[in-house]
DNA sequence: GGCATATCGTCAAGATGCTTGACTATATTG
DNA sequence: CAATATAGTCAAGCATCTTGACGATATGCC
């Protein structure tokens, strides 16, 4: 079993990475939470994550690995298992005869409807405790962060 | 070869978590560049979080596993990495001759200054970039978030 | 003191998520 | 048409994390 964070502070190290890092564990782990919970037992944070990059009307297969910064081969393993569950499905790409887009099934979709509550939930929640004004200010601050180290990584 | 992420935006989902989960991945991924690139080249994202929850003056074995929120054996696993690597070492817990201190080597304590100093490099960078005053309130911002959560979800 | 129970570190085995390398089929470019 | 690049796949392997079991030590209660 495992122990969640706990908050005995002594002189350990404190800066934005670990804010960033610890803020987006407990969200990560609240949604995965939430969602098995709500008998959705095959989502990980994995799952969550390539789920994140897949939009509603489906994305080449090729176009997830870009966006999410891994090997095309770690999608594709993670996208087989997602289509062994039936979340997922691969059909042809109309445009490019070697390339598959990667769509939601009826209950991929389904479980997707499902996942915006839960996300509702646990970001209204986090809304009220710091204040919609500090929130909102966060959220604009972070895109700027991501757009920052985007900027600075270069293919 | 891994592409970086890109940003040619599409329908895709955007919320906290997705922007916490690409800021977070960015610092980290931008602090282990920045070591390797620097010669030291056993930094992995694993081992910069594992590090990043050591005190200077050292650290019982079981804390870590309790503020990581992973299992003591992963925990031990790692250490066994960095203490082959000389970066850690383990001496008995004067006050439990159960336990054991995780301290840092002096080669250790050396990659620690030197982490120091990455860090506050890309912190810089990121903070010119979107501003001093919009930097300390996304910190403040974090940490009341982290707190949220760590309440969330009781041991 | 003595016993029950919990905790610390460890060993072992296994699952997951990622990597690189090699290969085929298709696109693109000149 | 030839050269080169890209999409998806198969295979093998490594890093990270998990659960289960165990001995040694602490802690709490009688």
């Amino acid at each position: 079993m495992i122990k969640k964070l706990d908050e005995n502070s002594a002189t350990y190290p404190d800066h934005v990475g670990w804010r960033l890092w610890a803020a987006s564990r407990a969200w990560q782990s609240a949604f995965v939470d939430g969602m098995r919970a709500a008998g959705h037992g095959w989502m990980t944070d994995a799952r969550a994550t390539l789920l994140a990059h897949i939009a509603r009307g489906g994305t080449p297969q090729s176009a997830i690995a870009d966006r999410m910064g891994i090997s095309k081969q770690a999608v594709q393993q993670l996208v087989d298992g997602l289509v062994a569950d039936e979340i997922l499905e691969r059909i042809p790409d109309p445009d490019d005869r070697r390339g598959r887009i990667i769509r939601h099934t009826p209950r991929g979709l389904a479980a997707m409807r499902h996942a915006d509550r839960v996300k509702q939930t646990i970001e209204e929640a986090a809304r009220s405790r710091i204040g919609d004004r500090a929130f909102d200010c966060m959220m604009a601050d972070l895109a700027s962060l991501v757009d920052h180290f985007r900027a600075r990584e270069p293919g």
